[in-house]
RNA sequence: GCGCCCGUAGCUCAGUGGAUAGAGCGCCUGACUACGAAUCAGGAGGCCUGAGGUUCAAAUCCUCACGGGCGCACCA
């Protein structure tokens, strides 16, 4: 607990008042002007309960209630509390310098599996592979920052039909030399060409289920073209997502499973779960929802099978406490029916594993089909991306150094933060215009800020140390500004912000807290002199500074956006 | 038809049941011979889709409409 803790005035309010203090607790909350005060407890449910005017209530406890390194104050039904600012914020920043970013380890000991990425082979990596990526690194670096075991899984797309449709498209049309050459790129073109013939060629169709038969069915040539088709594609994954900074600690796509397929079928047989309906084998569960389809009238098998043999598998490997799949919200019901089959064979982890699903992104309007060849690909917007904000180091920079290396993190930076700044059931409408914008809720923006900071620190010397020193940084002579105040106000959210953040699997409250956190720091950098002459003023406000820079940096660490010191 | 998600400024979005609903972009006015102008200060811009309900108090919770998106058994 902190000077700063609402919980130090909801113990006094709850001692005065004798009542539970979670109750009161529960009722604090943030004026909606800072200069009303920090804390604020509403006093409309006391009046009901006593028979008295919120008016009244409030006057009597603001002049009665024993003051502590706050003062209380009463507007209307409000009872407002503000900290004694020149008395609290030295000792909270002394604290912040001394421990950095300090998050409740809350995690330790706990493993949790996280399944995200998940692009599907022969396919190259476009906008639509955006979310799944990012969300899942952030939320990735999130829990570790809590203390968590993650183990991240890249679930790649590749087994099931659209496989057959490859091989059925490569055997018809396929150049070895093609392939070769350029295979993500060839091999998408097969795949969209087959899509674009099969309505009027319905033999099309039959091959592929032919090919996804041999290649169940083990059948040679099919698995040599299955292996060098998937060896090559992840060859072209893994160059995206070093760029991305992103790793995983297992690529195990679906076929990783397949061999756990057939004893998940017998152990549903033998527990009498599985029935036979329309020709296929599937698990009920539920009135309210459709089976769970086990086996496929054809005999093949389906991604409800792989993805039941996978959880499984997963948990007799790593015991783990949560299980996460972030995975399109389009596919909510899929995991519904894979959690309950799950639930039905008596696995009580079942409970463990969630959906984080998220929002589509769309082109124009339209869901993206890479069936139709309708895509955006990734490394498109990066490149652009970094392109011109190399245009703008040239313009407004030209002696940086290391400007390719810079450009490229503050390209990369301002589409993963626009991907990672709004709640991730939102839509997103592609726009380039929006991807390509480096100033006001951006990536760069926070960059910048960090970067700002960064030149100060340097210019400056500064060390915590000598904050330390300085016995009286604010005070009567001195008051704390309303500027400090607001960003001192943003910064001490932080830890709260990410542990929320992380409880809810929501990236996008850390964005929005750094951007808080940027707007007040660049309000206080514009309006007061940090490089002042008066050596106290001076340190002090780089003292701020200096946690500031230190926050952001963290944050951006969470979602996985490198923060460069100049730009 | 059923289920899930979404509906807040011209646009993109924030908004733990509480006070005068906030940002960014765009538009208008200003600030670089003080620390990095990818910045900042100010202005204009709202029936929070609509109607009921719960509550001392609703953008927020509950119903029902309307509008948009996504699902609804052998694709993933």
């Amino acid at each position: 607990m902190t000077i700063m803790d609402a919980a130090l005035i909801a113990q006094a309010l709850a001692d005065f008042l004798g009542l539970p203090v979670d109750q009161i607790q529960a009722r604090l909350e943030r004026p909606p002007r800072q200069d009303w005060g920090d804390v604020s407890y509403p006093c409309f449910e006391l009046a009901k309960r006593w028979r008295r005017s919120p008016q009244d209530i409030a006057a009597e406890l603001a002049a009665t209630l024993p003051s502590g390194t706050w003062t209380a104050s009463a507007a209307g039904g409000y009872l407002n509390f503000a900290w004694h600012r020149e008395k609290v914020l030295p000792g909270e920043l002394r604290r912040a310098l001394q421990k950095g970013v300090a998050l409740p380890q809350t995690g330790t000991g706990k493993t949790v599996v996280l399944e995200f990425g998940s692009p599907n082979v022969a396919k190259p990596i476009s906008m639509g592979n955006l979310f799944p990526t990012i969300i899942g690194h952030a939320l990735s670096r999130m829990y570790q920052a809590l203390g968590w075991k993650v183990i991240g899984i890249n679930h790649l797309g590749d087994w099931g039909s659209q496989f057959g449709k490859v091989l059925a498209a490569y055997h018809r049309w396929g150049q070895e030399e093609e392939v070769r050459g350029d295979p993500v790129n060839a091999l998408y073109r097969l795949y969209v060409h087959f899509h674009a013939e099969a309505p009027r060629d319905p033999g099309l169709g039959r091959e592929a289920q032919a090919w996804l038969q041999r290649l169940e069915g083990g059948d040679l040539e099919a698995h040599r073209l299955w292996r060098w088709f998937v060896e090559a594609s992840t060859d072209a994954f893994l160059s995206t997502y070093a760029r991305l900074g992103v790793t995983f600690d297992h690529v195990w796509g679906e076929s990783f499973y397949k061999d756990r397929i057939p004893d998940v079928v017998q152990q549903l047989r033998s527990d009498r779960l599985l029935e036979t309906s329309q020709g296929a084998q599937v698990v009920r569960v539920g009135d309210d929802i459709p089976p769970c389809i086990i086996v496929k009238s054809d005999g093949t098998s389906i991604y409800a099978a792989r993805d039941v043999a996978a959880a499984i598998y997963r948990y007799e490997r790593f015991g783990f406490d949560q299980m996460i799949y972030v995975v399109g919200a389009e596919q909510t019901l899929h995991f519904t029916q894979v959690f309950r089959t799950l639930k039905r064979m008596g696995y009580p982890w079942a409970d463990n594993c969630h959906h984080v699903g998220f929002g589509l992104i769309r082109l124009e309007g339209r869901k993206m089909s890479s069936r139709r060849g309708d895509v955006v690909l990734l490394e498109d917007v990066l490149d652009e991306a970094v392109r011109r904000v190399a245009a703008i180091i040239d313009g407004k920079r030209p002696r940086l150094k290391d400007k390719a290396r810079i450009a490229e993190v503050v390209g990369v930076g301002a589409v993963v933060f626009h991907g990672l700044k709004n709640q991730r059931m939102r839509d997103l409408e592609f726009n380039w215009a929006e991807v390509l914008s480096f100033e006001g809720e951006t990536g760069p923006y926070v960059q910048y800020t960090q970067a700002r900071i960064h030149s100060l620190m340097e210019k400056a010397q500064f060390q915590p140390q000598q904050f330390f020193q300085i016995p009286e940084p604010w005070g009567p002579e001195h008051p704390v500004t309303t500027l400090e105040w607001e960003l001192w106000s943003a910064l001490s959210g932080y830890e709260n912000t990410v542990v929320q953040a992380t409880v809810k699997n929501e990236p996008f409250l850390v964005a929005r807290r750094l951007l808080d956190i940027s707007q007040s720091f660049n309000g206080l950098y514009n309006n007061q002199r940090i490089l002042s002459d008066d050596i106290n003023t001076r340190i002090k406000l780089l003292a701020l500074s200096d946690h500031t820079g230190q926050v952001l940096k963290h944050g951006l660490n969470l979602l996985g956006i490198e923060a460069p010191d100049t730009m």
